[in-house]
DNA sequence: AACGACTATTCCCGTCAAAGAATATTTGCG
DNA sequence: CGCAAATATTCTTTGACGGGAATAGTCGTT
């Protein structure tokens, strides 16, 4: 699979990533702040975890989970794929490129690439 | 939730989003694609539609199925949030943002989309 | 070493969702 | 109107997953 999305379709976990936007947070913090118990808290941190969103850093007894950015870029690289369907740019793209092909004529393409 | 992804969680359907990536495509044709059986694509694509990633035009006996652009655009705007996370060009960005702020004084346009 | 704070793991249970098979529905055609 | 093609829907079974409760593990302190 691409990118592991299955992991953020969970409610909770897709909660938990959006609480550690705003930086790293130790498993109590991300309980108290989402009201979830520890237990749980744990667990969707350690999907997570294994879908390369999280990774956590140990700091006494405490482990600091923070997003990893490879997923982000992955699914942004994903979202490229798709890009002329959904971006608005992509007409007035579309349109330099109509105009670029006129103006230069079909068929034959007499001036090469000497464009530069 | 922000954005239909836990439609995109079951890999049969993402395989369906890709494929249909390449163009809309009837029932059948997706079924032999991807060697799923007819009911399980009208299935899954039925989940896809409630969740607006595809939707339907009634050609014939056929419906043939296209993506929708408007949850690209969620992921897209929901991945924005995390852009400083995952973009490398976010520092230079943030640079030429902070440049400007001051040459203009007051700040303004504070989520513009990047040129390329 | 023992204790406490913090976190991870295990077990059980209820729910939900996907696959398979069979059937119903829609649409065009003769 | 009735048939055939294409698709949708239902029913059932089974496996995966999340929550709760209890327990185990880790680390610093004393």
């Amino acid at each position: 699979m691409l990118v592991a999305l299955s992991a953020l379709a969970e409610p909770n976990r897709l909660r938990i990533v959006g609480l550690l936007r705003g930086g790293p947070q130790p498993v109590g913090r991300i309980g108290e702040r989402l009201s979830l118990r520890q237990p749980q808290v744990s667990k969707h941190l350690r999907v997570l975890k294994e879908a390369g969103w999280v990774d956590a850093e140990v700091v006494a007894q405490q482990r600091r989970y923070a997003l990893r950015p490879e997923p982000f870029l992955e699914l942004q690289q994903w979202l490229e794929d798709y890009r002329q369907l959904w971006d608005a740019r992509f007409d007035e793209l579309a349109a330099v490129v109509e105009e670029l092909k006129q103006a230069e004529g079909k068929g034959r393409a007499p001036h090469g690439k000497t464009t530069k």
